[in-house]
DNA sequence: GCAACAAAAAATGTATACAAGATGAAATCG
DNA sequence: CGATTTCATCTTGTATACATTTTTTGTTGC
């Protein structure tokens, strides 16, 4: 029925699927049966299926003709070139940022390693995780062009699902100083070594993954048959 | 009803509309009524309604709530946006070739290089224009990376829309001596020159349609009421 | 004539009905 | 007892029906 808030139920049943999968309450593997979800959410299969298209589409959820949907669960060769994507992307906007000066941006993103270092001191690791990887947001945000942005955003949610997936230790997260001296190669203009950073500092984190990823995975099970109604409460 | 063809008729009424659209059938601007293009492939609302939303996340199709979809129709700032992306892409993509070396890839783009230069020497003009897009095509694909891959097509594919959409003359294309000093570059090493290279290319490429777009606006009057039938038979 | 309003038509948003593939358990055969 | 087939059930795929919004048309008053 074509009402006045139209979409906004495909909205928030979006939001809240996604929200779930992002806080991990969705685990990947997990079966999104279409019934399931409409009724949890109250409203028609039509609605739902439309929500799981957009998520496919979005790499969150993979979708099985005949089949249904899931949470995605990336191979490890996927999560590979995930963050090989993020490293080419990066490079490219520490390129266009060399080649002209930026000080007012490279005061804020001081401004923000600022913040990282000072939660690491404090030891608030929840925090300072949070914040290594906004770092390479605002990153990309500095490019200011909206294609660039949305593709590197939906880069950094799956290769985050990941990281949280595998509960990675902090050592395999950012390290501040990295950061720190990417914006002095930048400051300098110094593609070449900018370049080598970036790509260093990404190589760095996945293969840390990878090693952390193979550790944990003994004691991997993936818990089937959650219910999904627990699993998306707020 | 879930059968065994599952999901074909979806892809074949989604490749219809986005071939009618990449080959200009369709027009920027024209509008998509859901219950006309159901009759006119023989199937229901509901998989015209999946299309368009397919089409809407590609970026080819605009929709409205409550209003239905269009093809998409981008602002000129939208267009300079989807050139800047495509450089930023590139330069990381480029940046990325110079630190490794890949003597078959830079070989391989050598040789289409041939083919673009004898093409123009044949005065087939046709044959260079797509020679001198697919160039970039295949250096994106030099990344081998799936994801940046299927982002840079989507880019190269709205960007074509408008170069085909302002009907811009052969001079506002590639030019086929840039493409050649690029791979120079690359072979050289040297990120910051080969970063250049490319951003100064495609914003040579966008700025002379810039042009060629302001001087064809005036004879510029959207068909309206275009026929579908036609316009989607091909 | 034309501006404003009212009713009708058309188009989209959502729910539901039904068809067909997938799944798993019971039944059958070796 | 184990492998295989069959059938009941579940789930997805598609069509259609109905509700609500938008757009068009027609009419009225000035």
């Amino acid at each position: 029925m074509g009402r006045k808030d139209a979409n906004q139920r495909t909205d928030h049943v979006l939001a809240a699927i996604r929200d779930a999968i992002i806080a991990r309450r969705l685990r990947p593997g997990q079966r999104l049966r279409e019934l399931e979800l409409a009724e949890l959410f109250g409203v028609s299969r039509t609605i739902i299926r439309a929500v799981l298209q957009q998520l496919a589409t979005a790499g969150l959820v993979r979708i099985e003709a005949n089949k249904g949907a899931s949470v995605d669960l990336p191979s490890h060769d996927e999560i590979a070139g995930l963050f090989q994507a993020r490293a080419i992307i990066e490079m490219g906007i520490v390129a266009r940022l060399c080649s002209t000066t930026h000080p007012d941006l490279i005061q804020r993103l001081r401004a923000h390693i600022e913040l990282e270092q000072s939660a690491i001191d404090a030891s608030d690791y929840r925090q300072a995780i949070a914040l290594l990887g906004e770092f390479h947001i605002l990153l990309a945000q500095a490019a200011e062009n909206e294609s660039v942005n949305a593709f590197y955003r939906s880069l950094v949610l799956r290769t985050s699902l990941i990281v949280s997936a595998i509960e990675a230790p902090a050592d395999s997260t950012c390290r501040t100083e990295e950061h720190s001296e990417l914006l002095d190669l930048i400051e300098k203009g110094n593609v070449q070594a900018a370049s080598m950073c970036v790509w260093n500092h990404l190589q760095e984190i996945q293969t840390s993954l990878r090693v952390a990823a193979e550790k944990g995975e003994q004691d991997y099970h993936p818990l089937q048959h959650l219910f999904l109604r627990e699993s998306l409460a707020k």
